[in-house]
DNA sequence: ACGGCGACGTTATACGTAAAACCCCGGCAT
DNA sequence: ATGCCGGGGTTTTACGTATAACGTCGCCGT
């Protein structure tokens, strides 16, 4: 390391103001209110400034015992969805004096294997996203607050939970198709196992149970454009009726079903309807523009961090539950009259 | 705050192990070789284990003076690019035992408040990516270590750079145009001032000024695909002759020009080539395929937080200056017959 | 005239860690 | 026998801050 001209410290300030490193700190942390004086306090502000001095987080961390920082764990970090999120706890956060550091778990969905090496910064509890439940193993350990965002309701270990209401959204997207006139639909799955997989198909299944002769295939792909693509080439391109409309359970999904359906030569939204989920900047981008599922991301990370903030104030906050709200584009239509 | 059961500290260890805990710091910081028997040094980590032991970070940087941490300060989360550039740099710093904390500047472009207060984390030095220059001033204030990636050359106050050879990118995808037989070029750039402004245009001019009979007309909008729509409906229905291929400064704003092709009944890339630049998941996701320019988004981060390393550890690294390299997909082609 | 109190500060201490300085003891060369 | 060395620790200190505990001085009420 280099020999910088050594940071001042409030010791410092305290010898240019000609006052004790007490008075510095109680001028400083606007504690002073009558037990210093209006000029002492104004020769000491002044110092501070003249020696540029930034107190050393490092020290009133170690004194306070806390570091108003929460850490936030997401799988994924090109994925606008947790951008948002953590803009969402961030504000809330910056709010309250605290800070938000982020780590993205490496493998995704694998263990997370330190979240506190990496993120070296002390913290005063955890808020994670998304993440698979086996994944957050290490965090648990750890025994931080946790705060578990749009995850298993059944994992254990959560001092605080917000959830999406994700099958409700899946309900309004088939409501959305049934009501247009559709029966047979296909369902495309991302193919990493979770408990959110669950939620969908049932959600699913069960509005599709109630209309008559409506029928639903479900299919899996990876999350990402080009297995879509296949997986859904390969599905259309199999014996016996064809769906009339495709339900994907992400904007990405969706975008490589576009690619197929191109290919296949078939024109959305007049030969087949396609539906995403998440409600990305991808859904406006991509012709026709889609019609998806609109999330809260940042109130997600709002919630998140009001949640963490309430544990941390010894309180035990009630899960939340967030709506989500479809959105309808124009890739929906009715069936085509053949059908 | 909650009264949590206290967590054990290094002494804590040193109790159960039944040694001193300048002993669970010798062994625990792996510093013992000779110093501690093979024995003792055992009970200490199993002492460790047993109370689940987490050395407290803010001690640790207080005594030790540093804290391996480096702030990256980028203007926009949501991008995939700076997404990219943390993944790099947090790579490179993970291998030297170093964390990278994220700010992101809320106002975009305008200047960051106070990155230092709302990355609480104690900080050694600060990367940031492609922020405008005035944004910078309270950082530079801060006299910790700059490191500038993707930014103006001149603006001071750097440590090391690292910068993409965005000309070079400009004159690639010109001379592809050009060599596919285009002469009339449209230019659209991005409205927010700013140094790669001029950078590009003056590229884009040079590679022009070489051919005879090649012309380019420059056009700006926001960042956005609505603005970049509008703004491109706008120049092609204006009077005279129509250019025969688009320049986007972006894949964004190119995906808002083939909204406003479609619009027009131009066809791409029959009617009128169009090219990108960042090549963002966008960018495949489009139809048809966007010819653009490829950053080395996770190489920026890499070179930035090694520079970065370079500067802590006392050296002047050399300025890097990063390929970037056309990717030809299929919306370039040559200009129709009749023009 | 004296206790007391409010205004204004100061002194002293603790937070948990890393590491420099020190200490003890057994064996070995002289 | 004595000095020395090295293995195996321990004692002590410092990092910079926040704050509890403690002074001091002048003035006021009785």
């Amino acid at each position: 390391m280099t020999e910088q001209p050594a940071r001042p410290t409030s010791r410092d300030v305290a010898r240019t103001a000609g006052v004790s490193q007490a008075t510095v700190s109680l001028v400083l942390g606007d504690k002073w209110r009558g037990r210093v004086s209006e000029r002492t306090a104004g020769l000491v502000r002044d110092a501070a400034h003249a020696l540029g001095y930034r107190p050393n987080l490092a020290a009133r961390n170690l004194r306070l015992g806390t570091t108003r920082t929460a850490l936030l764990v997401v799988p994924a970090l090109t994925n606008e969805f947790f951008a948002r999120v953590y803009t969402g706890a961030a504000e809330v956060a910056a709010e309250h004096g605290f800070g938000v550091v982020l780590y993205p778990s490496p493998a995704g969905v694998g263990p997370a294997r330190d979240p506190f090496a990496s993120a070296r910064a002390a913290l005063d509890g955890v808020i994670a996203s998304s993440m698979a439940t086996e994944a957050l193993d290490a965090i648990r350990g750890a025994d931080l607050p946790l705060v578990m965002l749009d995850s298993d309701p059944e994992a254990p270990g959560a001092a605080a939970r917000v959830n999406l209401d994700i099958a409700d959204g899946i309900r309004q997207v088939t409501g959305h198709l049934l009501g247009l006139g559709h029966r047979r639909l296909l369902h495309l799955a991302s193919s990493v196992a979770s408990w959110t997989f669950e939620v969908r198909a049932e959600a699913l299944a069960g509005v599709v149970r109630e209309v008559p002769d409506a029928v639903v295939r479900t299919v899996s792909a990876r999350l990402e454009v080009g297995a879509a693509r296949e997986a859904v080439e390969h599905a259309l391109t199999a014996p016996g009726p064809r769906p009339t409309a495709l339900i994907c359970d992400g904007d990405i999904l969706a975008t490589g079903a576009y690619k197929a359906l191109r290919r296949l030569g078939l024109r959305v939204p007049e030969d087949i309807s396609v539906t995403g989920f998440d409600d990305l900047a991808l859904a406006t981008a991509i012709e026709p523009e889609l019609t998806t599922v609109g999330l809260p991301a940042e109130r997600v990370g709002e919630q998140g961090m009001t949640a963490l903030l309430t544990v941390l104030d010894g309180r035990r906050p009630e899960p939340v539950h967030l709506p989500v709200s479809l959105v309808v584009r124009a890739s929906t239509a009715p069936p085509p009259p053949g059908a």
